[in-house]
DNA sequence: TAAGTGAGTTCTAAATCGGAACCCTTGGTT
DNA sequence: AACCAAGGGTTCCGATTTAGAACTCACTTA
């Protein structure tokens, strides 16, 4: 298989690695976070996020790239642009909410509230259960088979 | 809210931030991807990932301290591990498996066939959809609300 | 005795990151 | 005109982290 360079993984058949070559990176999550909460401008990004301009730049530069985010002008002058969730970015929600679900279970915190999710409509609580859409049952390692690829074994 | 450093994300109220904490990195995702494929000791994770020895090294010892993977000795002389999903790394799958299927629609391989994903008992393919637990709804963007942090806003 | 296996550790050079300062355009103040 | 602030970056330098390869240690097998 020979040694795997990062900026390889897009081409990988796995689409696990596939997938991280766009969403794998430290604050890429976190910028993903705060797009999900509405934040859409460079400065408030970096000002919540404690970011780095350098790297935040880069961030939003590779995520408009993998057609992640959109990158809007909302002004003329002088030229401000924002940027937005894509179809393919917002289609990320499932991950962050399983993510929500873990960590809210596994790395609960010591003593403040966590986030919560709601109904759009009823405002009512959620909780994120992974299922089968047709049989709609839950897909956990107890129902699941081994992950296997379906790609040749290489010998 | 200052500068956030990495390594603090731990104590971040924030559960995406505390989840990324533990499986926010380059590598420790595809390490876990291994070990849900079956791979328990050192050198099979190297030479599949083509990952550094030292990389792999300490990503295993953080994975162990966050209590996801667990090292035990499967031989006496010469001491020799294998590094194990524990409960906490197991409920993980849920999130390897919302991110294969967001890859396998939006990042789809050119010619190669994906994972698939199969049931345990039936073999029959499954497709994964994050539903609300109790309503059996499914969660996107469109029937959530905005994510919100509950903790009081800082001033 | 030599070679092999499994699980690391050590070393050096290259890449990336954090922190801070700087730049540019335009609009508003003094 | 001179100064300042907002918004969205870029540049520079020193500190970390990573890649790649070699080396170690404790056995086992030929």
């Amino acid at each position: 298989m020979g040694v795997m360079r990062w900026n390889d993984l897009k081409e990988e058949s796995c689409p696990v690695a596939r997938g991280l070559s766009v969403i794998g990176d430290r604050w890429t999550m976190m910028v993903l976070r705060d797009c999900f909460q509405g934040i859409r401008r460079f400065d408030d990004f970096q000002k919540r996020l404690g970011i780095t301009r350098h790297v935040l730049a880069d961030r939003l530069r590779k995520l408009e790239e993998d057609g992640v985010l959109e990158r809007r002008l909302y002004q003329d002058r002088p030229p401000r642009h924002e940027y937005r969730l894509t179809e393919k970015g917002l289609a990320l929600l499932p991950i962050l909410v399983t993510l929500i679900q873990w960590a809210n279970t596994w790395e609960p915190h010591p003593e403040q509230d966590d986030k919560i999710l709601r109904d759009r409509e009823t405002g009512a609580h959620v909780e994120p259960l992974v299922v089968d859409s047709e049989t709609r049952q839950p897909l956990t390692h107890r129902t699941l088979r081994r992950i296997e690829s379906s790609a040749a074994p290489k010998a």
